[in-house]
DNA sequence: CCATGTGAATGCGTTCACAGCC
DNA sequence: GGCTGTGAACGCATTCACATGG
């Protein structure tokens, strides 16, 4: 069975609250208070990962978190890379979730060739020229994009013609992809409006 | 008339596209193809706004823009803060989007004296003590946390205790917060398990 | 008995199709 | 003619209500 994209995200969202740990078992009344949504919608998004987990006292939490992993397709480690090795992109570099995590950051690049020499890293550097290259050697699919917003879409163009199919873009601008190639967007102003746009045009 | 969430949030989406100029006029099947949406969708979603905008031509861009962050509430200048003025708090003190455009950030807070009082900073700092007087007298609405992930549930309480109506979170935690106080994550590895799932997990 | 699991009903957002207007 | 604007039809996700199981 397809699982619905919103069911996805709140699963995705449980997962988060079940790696904090806390008790071994988990109701769907439980789960409510922590998440917000209902307790009906809950069980039918569990539903979805056919995977027996429910008894009488509830759901067990190591279980549950094991299920989404599995289904959800994050079960095993993905290769990931950062264009741009500015502030932001180097210091990417030694953020500790990517030397042991789920997900390994395998390259760094930067057009400045200066800059990819001089750095120390624990990661390898490459010039822009290799993207291809080291992309496809590594079977990386997804990449940080941390170049300057006059240079996102450029850098974001020479990703996707290596085959990149994921992209996190911290520059403030709408990259043009095609649609094959997943793109999520991180820029603080972004949040705030969405933010704003919730708190002042609640139903009243 | 209520405009639906989603609605919302293509809306916000098409105001950055607006942003970043372009022609001074926008059909429905142009937007469709910059941001990937049916036609029909961006058309229903424009006419939310109520603004008699649309000529046989299309949609005068600046118009758009204006009735937009009008009806999104995002038309006037609204106040933020940041706690925690660790390195990444300290660099949205000079964030230049937050001294001249649609957020102004107004104060910042760290629980270290010694920090608020060294620090040079285009922002007027405080200790976390004086954060409930601060933010009813600016009437701050909305904060960036920026704390360590071991502080950011009590930061966020006093943030709460304060009044604060949204906070943008940076820490890889789920906050509790009451359901009238909106919150948003920014957390790098949440967007590369979102993206990761899309990837994955796609209809094939 | 309490909590899960699930077909059926509901409700909401998107798509359709056409009327209205420049 | 081409594009917008919008009621109506459709389809999908959430909610309901009950059957099932520890």
């Amino acid at each position: 069975m397809e699982i619905p994209e919103p069911a996805k995200e709140r699963l995705l969202y449980l997962l988060k609250l079940l790696e904090k740990g806390g008790s071994a078992t988990l109701t769907s009344a439980q789960i409510e208070s922590l998440a917000g949504w209902s307790r009906d919608s809950i069980r039918k998004d569990i539903s979805y990962l056919a995977a027996d987990i429910g008894k009488a006292s509830g759901y067990d939490s190591a279980a549950l978190e094991n299920a989404i992993k599995k289904t959800l397709r994050l079960d095993r480690i993905q290769k990931i890379c950062v264009v741009g090795l500015g502030r932001l992109g180097s210091a990417y570099l030694n953020f500790g979730a990517f030397q042991h995590g789920e997900f390994e950051l395998t390259a760094g690049f930067d057009a400045n060739v200066n800059r990819v020499e001089i750095l120390s890293s624990p990661v390898p550097l490459y010039p822009t020229y290799k993207m291809n290259e080291v992309i496809n050697r590594f079977a990386i699919e997804i990449s940080l994009l941390c170049v300057p917003e006059d240079q996102a879409q450029l850098a974001a163009d020479k990703l996707i013609a290596a085959g990149i199919r994921g992209i996190v873009n911290f520059a403030p601008v709408v990259l043009k992809v095609p649609p094959e190639v997943a793109v999520r967007n991180v820029y603080v102003v972004d949040e705030l409006r969405s933010l704003s746009i919730r708190i002042h045009t609640e139903k009243a």
